[in-house]
DNA sequence: ACGTTGACCTATA
DNA sequence: GTATAGGCCAACG
């Protein structure tokens, strides 16, 4: 087991992160450019998909499965444990996995910027 | 300290 | 529509 430190400075940036996956609804997705761009890191997409690393070691859960590439790709799979763990879960929320690949994404994408108010 | 890598995205051809 | 290039910035060797 290792131990992933998280920077002080991007400690705030990570739980930002967090704090958006945890919002999405269950059977739904989102994608990392959507949560960079909600937090205002559009260019640097890839810090989400190192958060979501990070995110395994955190106290809390994060559903991370929810969270896939822009074109509805499960990229993440192998961080997962098992190759397959991140479309079981998915499957057992209801989203249909084709080849780590979720259908009707268009539809079941769930985007931060439309659902949580900007205050 | 430098070069490479990475759960990505956008732009251009 | 696919293919290639550049950018982004933290972590790792």
């Amino acid at each position: 087991m290792e131990v992933i430190k998280i920077s002080e400075k991007h400690r705030d940036f990570f739980s930002m992160v967090y704090a958006v996956v945890q919002q999405v609804p269950e059977g739904r997705v989102t994608s990392y450019g959507a949560i960079a761009k909600y937090l205002g890191m559009a260019r640097s997409s890839r810090m989400v998909g190192w958060a979501m690393n990070a995110a395994h070691h955190q106290p809390f859960y994060v559903p991370a499965h929810r969270v896939v590439n822009r074109e509805g790709l499960l990229t993440g799979t192998h961080h997962f444990g098992s190759a397959h763990r991140m479309a079981e879960l998915l499957s057992n929320e209801g989203v249909r996995i084709c080849n780590d690949q979720v259908e009707n994404f268009n539809s079941l994408f769930w985007d931060p910027a439309s659902n949580l108010a900007l205050d």
